[in-house]
DNA sequence: TCCACATATACGAATATCCATATATATTAA
DNA sequence: TTAATATATATGGATATTCGTATATGTGGA
């Protein structure tokens, strides 16, 4: 994938919260980021469908639930690019409540 | 900006070789940049237009000629996505083509 | 098998993006 | 002032993106 091509992937909102919160989180389901992030599941669905499809996530199903994975063999510098994003201190505010939301989803269905 | 809005800029092909340009020569001219990556002056400038209204450039006007140099103020994190595009050497190959073509104009305009 | 739940996709409308072309503006020199 | 050069912007059309809504697919349990 050329840079410009990943960066359109960045380029949306939804894409870049759910790219992020599955980069902090490892392993996040459709429904968990419908909660985290407050959006439609078709929304989520179609975009992690662009996320897949273009090789920076991977689906694992496991029975009804479908969790979405960062490809680990993403080439470097992609890798640092969105380390950059989920570690950065500039960034957290923006996309804390997603963060948030999701382990309040995560403890209410224990 | 928001990340999402600087990955905007970052998704359109043209847009992201002037800014790598830029990035590695430090300065260079709108006329420079139509010859580098040989595209039209008014859609070089559209772009370099889109670049400079969000901060991410800067332009100096030098008699006849515009320079446009990378914004020195940019948040910590936008300048580590920049760098990291002129950096890696994954990258090189994309974009050499426009770093040769520009530095056979400078010589020639000696 | 039938139903409920989770996820994916199809469709059409609204909006945004990008381009080529034409034209406007700014600067310099004659 | 006029012409030449460099850069910026306006306009309209083609294409792409995004969304809500409806529907399809897949899974597990009764």
């Amino acid at each position: 994938m050329l840079p410009h091509q990943f960066f359109k992937m960045l380029s949306d909102e939804t894409r870049l919260r759910c790219l992020i919160l599955i980069a902090r989180e490892e392993r996040v389901s459709v429904g968990e980021l419908c909660v985290a992030l407050e959006q439609s599941q078709p929304k989520i669905s179609r975009h992690l469908a662009i996320l897949r499809q273009s090789g920076v996530l991977l689906d694992q199903r496991d029975g009804q639930w479908v969790f979405y994975i960062v490809n680990s063999e993403l080439p470097g510098w992609m890798r640092k690019v969105i380390a950059g994003l989920t570690a950065s201190n500039c960034l957290k505010a923006e996309y804390q409540q997603d963060i948030a939301n999701y382990q309040v989803a995560k403890l209410v269905s224990k």
